[in-house]
DNA sequence: TCAAAAGTGTTTTATGTACACCCATGG
DNA sequence: CCATGGGTGTACATAAAACACTTTTGA
């Protein structure tokens, strides 16, 4: 048995709005935070954040403390991504958060989340960590921006047969807000009568009785998700793959 | 940057008739090749073939060699399944093909691959190596049996929607083969007029032109697989993730 | 009363399914 | 000529998309 260095990579989503100031100022788009790197390879370039595998540590266990050590936040929903450990690819020591002075292989365990919206809100920024657009992205280190790339695909098509929208969303939510979340994940409008009927139809949510006041026009429901209703998800992995 | 052992395992599928003796005898179902673990722990159980990861070698790679090893054949189609981690899971040292000795945690990055209906018949065995039903599996180690549902999951989700079926056939096959896979895979029979019409939908077959002689009805016309088509897969990884 | 979004209804289109039926070959 | 699977046609059910329309609120 191989003995190598093992570190665990997150790509951390949030859905922000795009005016810096104003409470929901612009349309909401998918941010994620980048940390910089202070060593070489790569010295200088934005990357994932991540970092080793402690002692005792399981998997998602280190992807949610690279979360809580980033952003100060923890994640609403965790997946496992990818385990890249092809040796010598883009550059050197793919996929790596970290990889630089050890002389054996690096393989690195990649995780994706999802953060809650007024939450983002609240991250730690610093000079070393900046949140960007996820469709404006600076140039990364090592393959990072394939990786990126791979988690968009994933939380795209996961979106649609899964309930991991409301990871980005309150207890309750309108209907409205929800469907915001699938558009700015897709990337299109969607119908909101054609979307009410697909949402209902899949029987995912309950209505709360509550409606949403304050708003000048008529006053939408309150929906919170059923938690009995349980969607085929990653299948026989199940909870084991989710934290 | 943590030290810690690392294997790589293998789920390897391949579709054979039932029948022992008789060519085509029985119908055809999905098998797989167990290796009978010699030391402790799970000493005398079966478990996925696999073993450490190589010095300069990368994890897909280390997949192929377990089934070159174990099968003595070289993959249709390999794909990563998941990494495995979690220290104490399932016993000790989960998912490793091989961890006994060693104190330190283990993690292991499990593959899952197709291998060819013909070669398969001329695959390996020993004492040590046994093909089992992939629904008649004796107890396995480690917490192999999840590992294994999750891999025959993950093949009935994919066979719908990628062209990984041929990887079961030979260069050029008739639309009552191809159905013959779906039909083993998935579980159940399917209507041959509509799976026809399906399949030529997608575009992804070729007429060669050929058709099939000898058989005391109707000769069928033989396909083969359209290479320019290329269905969303598995994303941005694309060729990274598959061999 | 008007703008704006909530919510409902209806039409059209695409897709999947069931099944009747003809075609071509070996025996 | 007949049994067998190859291959085609067609009707029906279900789901998705497009869009007209009514409802309810704040301003």
């Amino acid at each position: 048995m191989t003995d190598a260095s093992l570190a665990v990579s997150t790509v951390i989503f949030a859905l922000r709005s795009s005016g810096r100031f104003g409470e929901d100022a612009g349309e909401r788009r998918l941010w994620l935070p980048l940390v910089r790197r202070i060593r070489e390879p790569f010295d200088g370039k934005w990357a994932l954040p991540g970092g080793p595998l402690g002692a005792g540590e399981g998997l998602a266990e280190a992807a949610t403390s690279t979360l809580a050590r980033t952003t100060g936040l923890s994640p609403r929903y965790l997946e496992q991504l990818y385990a890249f450990g092809d040796p010598g690819r883009s550059g050197e020591n793919a996929g790596s958060a970290d990889g630089a002075a050890c002389g054996g292989r690096v393989v690195s365990v990649v995780y994706w989340a999802l953060v809650g919206d007024e939450e983002a809100r609240a991250a730690r920024v610093g000079q070393n960590v900046r949140w960007f657009p996820a469709d404006e992205l600076p140039p990364l280190a090592f393959d990072h921006e394939l990786i990126v790339e791979y988690a968009l695909w994933r939380l795209r098509n996961k979106v649609e047969y899964s309930r991991i929208a409301s990871a980005f969303l309150g207890g309750s939510f309108t209907l409205a807000q929800l469907r915001e979340v699938y558009e700015a994940v897709l990337g299109r409008a969607l119908d909101p009568a054609n979307f009410r009927r697909q949402i209902e139809a899949s029987g995912v949510l309950e209505d709360t009785g509550e409606v949403l006041t304050g708003v000048r026009h008529r006053p939408p429901r309150l929906y919170r998700y059923n938690e009995a209703v349980d969607l085929a998800d990653q299948g026989p992995l199940g909870r084991l793959a989710q934290k």
